[in-house]
DNA sequence: CTATCGTACAACCAAATGGTTGTACGATAT
DNA sequence: ATATCGTACAACCATTTGGTTGTACGATAG
């Protein structure tokens, strides 16, 4: 049995919240390819530095990115694992549309189960 | 040649946006499932009915869900063309963290583009 | 040791968001 | 004809968001 963690409504609000900005998608894409400072990522946006480092925290409490320290430098990178679970989710909606669904666990979709199996 | 519609970065925004209200997204949820009107709606959640009307809008502005006239009633039913879009957004995120993107378009990623193929 | 780099964080501000109530108006039911 | 239903929309308000600048502080370079 594999653990599948669901997201909750409030982390799932974050997530799309989190998606809902060009300059932070711009990040996450950045961030897909290689790990990357955060100074190196606010040098390509015009706005402060400041600014950028909210935009990272945004993406870090949705748990997007991943965040380690090296030396004085904070390394950001993408972690997919969150992008997959809310793919699944819209595939969800596009599945009721279709009038795909027969399992319980997917009519509850996004309401809190403990755990479920994977398929992915 | 298929024509794929791309979304614009202020429609990723929107489409994004508008997800990210559990509200919004129960209201997704049920409209695929069946066409409801706004009150039908607006009846099962603890809000006034302007409220629900918002919520409805900022879904139709999204362009998740279409409004249609009947009688005195707007019958309101999802529209999963755009989600079919954003599903396949995310999955180019996946895949650039896979290192899988080889074509330029898919680097490109969000950047405006006429067209490309179809392979969904 | 000192200067600077990368970061964190607080304070502040304008604009957007998400709710409310009130008014208006066409469609329907009595 | 009148009342009511379903909707639209404006005005208003509190909170959140997304930017700014300024300060502080550990890590690194000279």
């Amino acid at each position: 049995m594999v653990v599948r963690y669901e997201l909750t409504d409030a982390e799932t609000d974050r997530v799309f919240h989190a998606l809902a900005a060009a300059t932070r998608r711009d990040i996450l894409r950045r961030t897909a390819v290689e790990e990357q400072s955060v100074s190196q990522l606010a040098a390509d946006y015009d706005m402060s530095f400041a600014a950028v480092q909210k935009h990272v925290a945004v993406l870090e409490e949705a748990r997007l990115v991943i965040k380690r320290a090296e030396g004085r430098e904070r390394l950001v990178r993408a972690d997919p694992t969150v992008i997959a679970r809310v793919r699944a989710l819209l595939a969800q909606y596009e599945d009721l549309w279709r009038g795909r669904i027969d399992r319980l666990d997917a009519l509850l979709a996004e309401h809190p189960s403990s755990d479920s199996t994977e398929r992915d």
